[in-house]
DNA sequence: GGCAGACTATCAAGCGGTCGGTAGATAAAC
DNA sequence: GTTTATCTACCGACCGCTTGATAGTCTGCC
């Protein structure tokens, strides 16, 4: 749904292209694990939860997956490279001003985590379940993502559209926060468009760094 | 630390209160919890792993606690109670402008998030780990927590200092993702103070909201 | 008839939680 | 001031159940 388009190719046969059929019931797999790990946790699924979704039983399930573990990594790799698409995607767009690139990605990638609510959730609340190695690879990856941003913003500064009082690298911590946390509150289907909330997203986080029109300064705690 | 200040009721003795000491175990309980539960999760946390913690065995832990669940309960209790107490207080200054209230909102629980980074975590991360009706209960307290913080950018849009054109709904899960969003990124002790972080969070969510066109008293060029 | 895909049976480990028991401090009784 | 009773905090073994994972068997499609 999210990664791969259905590329078909098996020469002869209408449908039942062997590998084709193989790497869809994968699909399947991955999806009712990202489902589950979604509703439960990593920690709170078992395998048998997963294998039941799929109408199987637990020790058949192991015929499509080598460990638990595996399969978490599985979904968390790809998101991460959706995640990663989507900011090569804006940022490539060197025909636009860093601010119109930054409206670019926090578009994209609102409309994208509204659609993959359940994807983007276990991609980043369950990171720390994975083995020391892995985790520290993801861990890396995202660290450059949040460097990308944190250039852009810096861009932006010097070419005088982004509010040069800002820090680059804790304010594309707020970026992130706004567009991660849509996965806490945003219901796929419900009354609320994925254009409304990028919408939001957008004029919320371009306010959030745009050049300051005589904002107040902030009455200290106590 | 957070939340209990000492009210010694013991009237004679000089520190060997009885209630007093069983009252400080029980915080250590509760506090070796929290610790465990953000680095490994709750349903990644065993009994046993707490009472390793306080250097005790798990089934003298059970002499402090009732259940598993009662535990992670009791500290997202805890937890809202100190979350609330600063909404109350922040949103109670009527002596202050909204927008203005927002900041000092803003500011106060950034440095109590950065400040609490565990029990934060645990607080947002692992609700759904609780039984249905307790759920439900912190559910519907966060819920009025969220209304609170919309009924208060609605006001600031009736008073003309914060721009017209936004969601209050939408736009305060765009203030609390600011705020709650620390828990990943800030680390205590390290070289970002506090204040920083308040300055950060206050200054993205002030322009996030903020008027377009600048304040009534301040209007901006361009 | 070969093989993918599912089932059955089983394992060792770990889980939350319970229980009988005890060492030591405290407080009351004599 | 010694004995007796009570309480707190903890131990360590155990129960019933679930877990992730493995191995062997059956079945039906190409």
């Amino acid at each position: 749904m999210a990664s791969r388009a259905a590329t078909d190719k098996s020469g002869t046969e209408a449908n039942g292209g062997r590998h084709e059929r193989k790497r869809r019931r994968e699909d399947e797999v991955l999806e009712a694990s990202i489902s589950t790990f979604h509703e439960q946790g990593y920690a709170g699924t078992s395998v048998e939860d997963i294998a039941s979704r799929l109408g199987i039983l637990k020790g058949s399930l192991y015929h499509y997956i080598s460990s638990k573990e595996d399969l978490l990594f599985k979904i968390v790799s790809e998101v991460h490279a959706d995640v990663q698409r989507i900011l090569d995607e804006s940022l490539g767009r060197t025909d636009l001003s860093p601010i119109d690139r930054i409206a670019l990605y926090v578009r994209s990638q609102a409309i994208y985590n509204a659609r993959h609510i359940t994807r983007i959730s276990v991609y980043y609340r369950e990171v720390d379940r994975l083995g020391d190695e892995r985790r520290a690879v993801i861990r890396r990856q995202r660290r450059a993502q949040h460097d990308m941003v944190t250039q852009l913003l810096t861009e932006g500064q010097e070419s005088g559209e982004i509010d040069p009082s800002i820090d680059p690298k804790l304010t594309s911590h707020c970026v992130f926060a706004t567009l991660v946390w849509l996965y806490t509150w945003y219901k796929e289907g419900g009354a609320i468009t994925e254009d409304q909330v990028a919408d939001c997203c957008v004029g919320f986080v371009l306010g959030g760094i745009a050049h300051p029109a005589g904002l107040p300064t902030a009455p200290a705690p106590e």
